[in-house]
DNA sequence: GCGACAG
DNA sequence: ATCTTGTCGC
């Protein structure tokens, strides 16, 4: 029975059944004469105990410039548990992006993409449902086997899962600085996951989509 | 049983 | 993630 990728309402052994089954749906390559126009960083951050706040920052591809901004802030009754991330942060992501009047070409998530225990992080579930193509860059490890990388900015070292596949890479984003973990989410592969966050990781470690959007999901939540 | 453990 | 100001350093 084919389960839908935005079901919430599960206890946490029916979630984690949910992400054995909804894996298989991933592609590993990007769309057909797939064209980066406009891109976004998600973030959320929590005013209070029960309350997330939802942040998506759109970008131009091509001038960095900030397009739009949405967000959103509702009731979040699922727990963080490492691995189920999605579960919490999912839901009211869902509805923010419902906010946006430029759907984006790619998104950029705070957190892991297949680099996951079952293969689906956040990025990488959050692909499914917008069926566009979103890239993981957390910043720190949660799956995987690597080597440290070089210390120079752009050097990174792959992500291995227990066979020795690649599913994601720790790159170094600013020399001298800790590394982010990057792993493709939905209908990208691990190669322009790592080229798309080096591009647009100017000025500081984290890109600037989700950096923007970090920012603001802070600020924003102050003003409440 | 003992660690590890995105945000 | 969140609790929390100024301060040392590149």
């Amino acid at each position: 029975m084919q389960m839908k990728p935005d079901n919430w309402n599960l206890k946490t052994d029916q979630a984690i059944k949910l992400q054995n089954q909804l894996r298989s749906r991933l592609i590993s390559s990007l769309p057909e004469g797939f064209e980066l126009q406009t891109l976004a960083g998600v973030d959320v951050s929590f005013p209070g105990p029960g309350v997330g706040l939802c942040v998506i920052v759109v970008l131009s591809a091509v001038t960095g410039e900030v397009l739009e901004i949405a967000h959103h802030s509702m009731k979040v009754t699922f727990p963080y548990i490492p691995g189920l991330l999605s579960f919490r942060e999912g839901p009211i992501f869902v509805e923010t992006v419902t906010r946006l009047k430029v759907k984006p070409d790619l998104y950029f998530f705070d957190g892991q993409g297949i680099a996951h225990p079952r293969g689906l992080g956040l990025a990488a579930h959050m692909g499914l449902i917008l069926k566009k193509p979103t890239i993981g860059v957390a910043k720190s490890h949660l799956f995987g086997h690597y080597e440290e990388p070089g210390n120079e900015k752009g050097t990174w070292s792959p992500l291995k899962d227990d066979k020795g596949g690649i599913i994601g890479a720790v790159v170094r984003t600013r020399a001298g600085k800790k590394p982010v973990f990057v792993s493709p989410g939905h209908l990208i592969d691990v190669e322009h996951s790592i080229e798309y966050t080096l591009k647009y990781t100017t000025k500081f470690r984290i890109p600037e989509p989700t950096r923007l959007a970090h920012l603001w999901t802070q600020k924003l939540k102050k003003s409440l």
